[in-house]
DNA sequence: CCCCCTCAGTTTTTT
DNA sequence: ACTGAGGGGG
């Protein structure tokens, strides 16, 4: 046998083979662009994901340093899975791109810039609940309690104080326009947003739009840090440019104007489903208007899905009328319709899509590689009951978070305080954990404790105890203990053995007594220990935990350690982005839920909803079922008829198979009502 | 005055 | 499942 010889070529050379053999001409164009500004317009499974990396691949190979790229992606799994394939083409010198999304990459530039903006690098940033806290707290300064039933509630306003900074809009001009109801209280509301942002700074906190806000007020009002960035930032590529907003476009665009001019944006604005949160296609479709001289990009071929459902979703998306004109020209061969069933009511749905997924089972399709993927939350709860009871495997990615969970944040309370004293929503979590401390003893507690240049010496102090009531001394004081042996498990560099450290002090006790099922929530806590055991600073780890949007209980915490354990995915349209499955099961597509109501009462409404029906019918790559319930309850009136969503009337009903089901009823007499 | 328990009404989508 | 109001009790 002749012996072969494989010649090395040198680095470059072999990375330009594998772009030529691995890229279509319309990608290879997109991943070589020149330097400059280019927009990259990709459609559902046109490769997006490849041209990036292979992008990044190609600028490294022609110099540029790995960490001159910034690569803004839109969650924390993209910007894992893009740098997990460019390590693939040019090794662990791939880790050293700034790949996260903009809150990530606004949190480790901020941690080494606080001082500028007026922050403390130990800042705490702050979830959804904690701004809702301190909003409330806001309102309260601002007199906006108790007012009635028709009152404005926390919630609603910290969402109202978030969407007019993401859209750069007066906020009393967003209530006129978007909570009429609210006129009266106007002022209040205004006057709360700036007790709002005072508490913050006074406690050493940071929102999810601060990280944004004070790195581009560094951006925009510090020369020095601004001149930095664009020296340090050569090469800038955002993902999902469809669903940026006004504040996110403006800082990218001012950093490369500050450096070298390089801003690549990639994104589909037939896929924008964020605009609840300040995001506009416009920030795509205008990309060319603003930049002047960008060149555009187009990748029509979509290497994902069957010509069938290619040509179910193209029909969908055309009712839209904004947007760049388009159509997706499928690369793979023939496959079945979409198939659309209409169900009795919930109960049968939820049959249905088991059974379904069982047959596919059946046909040697792993559970992984099915999802069924709804428009709330909401929708999942009566399949998770079925699939539960029939033992078929799952995993949730939407709802509430691990982090969320009340256990997991009564423990980073107790960390919190100790990497930021000032942290007022920690000690708002902590103290009214102990009997006898309810709202108003906890906030003059906290009050004098903000008061104080040293808070936990404050805690420690006669003042302080005078504040408790006397049949709370007890547990005050061992609370005072428990933060002096958590502190000295030093929780700033070990936050594991902090957390250890916790559950050896009071809390196991408190959390028997708060909870139903204290064994299970002392037992993630442990699990969370574990987890922060690859943490060597209490900041990263809760900056990570906090900004990494798609971990959701422990279930997807397992994951990472048997990442092949066989689970049918359940997830949220919204969180399914950018994600593919083999087959795809999207179910309640009745009008009044999908498109819902709330939605369509706004302007552009329904064609926003129109695109979370389009995310989602794209990510099927060989099957695709739309399913709908005939009957549905609804709180206060009963079971009342539905009419089939009109993202499946509308398409010319030749593009897809209806499927009956057969009626049992005439045999199954015995069959009792459904619970 | 302040806390805590109970009960009724509600829930888009998320960094 | 979670919030907020209302009433009883310390």
């Amino acid at each position: 046998m002749t012996r072969k010889i494989r010649l090395q070529k040198p680095g470059n050379d072999r990375l330009r083979d594998r772009f030529e053999r691995e890229l279509n001409p319309a990608q290879l164009a997109a991943a070589t662009a020149p330097d400059g500004f280019n927009l990259i317009l990709a459609g559902p499974g046109s490769g997006k994901t490849r041209v990036i990396t292979y992008r990044v691949a190609y600028l490294i190979a022609r110099g540029v340093k790995p960490e001159a790229i910034m690569l803004v992606t839109f969650t924390r799994r993209a910007a894992r899975e893009m740098v997990s394939r460019l390590e693939g083409l040019i090794g662990p010198k791939a880790v050293k791109v700034w790949a996260g999304t903009f809150h990530h990459i606004g949190n480790r530039i901020l941690r080494k810039s606080a001082k500028a903006v007026g922050y403390d690098p130990n800042f705490t940033i702050l979830d959804g609940e904690d701004q809702r806290d301190l909003v409330r707290l806001a309102m309260e300064d601002a007199g906006l309690v108790g007012t009635g039933r028709f009152a404005p509630k926390p919630a609603a306003v910290q969402h109202l104080i978030s969407f007019a900074f993401n859209v750069k809009r007066p906020l009393a001009e967003l209530v006129a326009e978007r909570h009429p109801d609210w006129f009266d209280w106007t002022e209040q509301v205004v006057a709360a947003a700036a007790c709002y942002a005072r508490r913050k700074r006074a406690s050493n906190c940071m929102d999810y739009d601060d990280l944004l806000g004070l790195w581009k007020t560094l951006v925009e009002e510090h020369p020095e840090h601004r001149s930095a960035m664009g020296r340090m930032f050569r090469h800038l590529l955002v993902d999902e440019m469809q669903d940026t907003n006004i504040v996110q476009v403006e800082l990218v665009e001012a950093i490369a104007r500050a450096g070298a001019g390089n801003l690549t944006a990639v994104g589909d604005d037939a896929q924008s489903i964020y605009r609840f949160r300040g995001a506009h296609y416009d920030n795509i479709l205008r990309f060319p208007d603003r930049n002047p001289g960008a060149r555009v990009f187009r990748l029509e071929t979509n290497y994902r899905s069957t010509p069938e459902i290619v040509a179910f979703t193209n029909a969908s998306i055309a009712r839209n009328s904004a947007g760049f004109p388009k159509t997706l020209v499928s690369a793979r061969e023939g496959g079945p319709r979409p198939v659309v069933v209409a169900t009795a009511d919930a109960f049968e749905e939820a049959d249905l899509i088991c059974q379904q997924v069982l047959e596919w089972r059946e046909a040697g399709i792993g559970l992984s590689r099915m999802a069924v993927l709804y428009r709330n939350h909401h929708d999942s709860i009566l399949l998770q009951g079925e699939l539960t009871q029939r033992g078929i495997p799952y995993t949730v990615r939407s709802g509430v978070r691990f982090f969320e969970q009340a256990h997991i944040k009564d423990v980073l309370a107790y960390l919190r305080v100790q990497a930021n004293p000032r942290d007022e929503p920690a000690w708002a979590r902590l103290l009214p954990l102990l009997p006898g401390i309810g709202p108003a003893k906890s906030a003059s507690l906290r009050a004098f404790l903000l008061a104080s240049d040293s808070p936990m010496a404050a805690l420690e102090t006669s003042e302080a105890m005078k504040l408790v009531p006397a049949k709370s001394r007890g547990e005050f004081a061992a609370l005072v203990a428990d933060l002096r042996s958590i502190r000295a498990a030093d929780p700033e560099s070990n936050p594991s053995e902090a957390i250890l450290a916790v559950l050896r002090g009071g809390y196991p006790a408190i959390a028997k007594a708060k909870y139903e099922n204290p064994d299970q929530r002392l037992a993630d806590v442990e699990q969370l220990s574990v987890l922060a055991a690859r943490y060597d600073s209490l900041d990263k780890f809760v900056a990570d935990l906090l900004l990494a949007g798609d971990v959701y209980g422990m279930d997807s915490l397992g994951e990472e350690a048997e990442p092949d354990g066989e689970q049918l995915v359940l997830s949220t349209i919204h969180q399914a982005k950018g994600l593919e499955w083999s087959r795809v099961i999207v179910p309640r597509l009745v009008e009044h839920g999908f498109p819902g109501d709330r939605a369509l009462a706004e302007p552009g409404g329904e064609d926003e909803e129109r695109r979370v029906f389009y995310v989602a019918v794209t990510r099927a790559m060989d099957e695709l079922w739309l399913t709908y319930p005939l009957m549905v309850s609804r709180p206060g009136q009963g079971s009342i008829l539905t009419t089939p969503s009109r993202f499946i009337t509308e398409v010319d009903p030749d593009l897809y198979e209806v499927a009956d089901i057969e009626s049992e009823n005439d045999l199954a007499w015995t069959e009792g009502p459904r619970p």
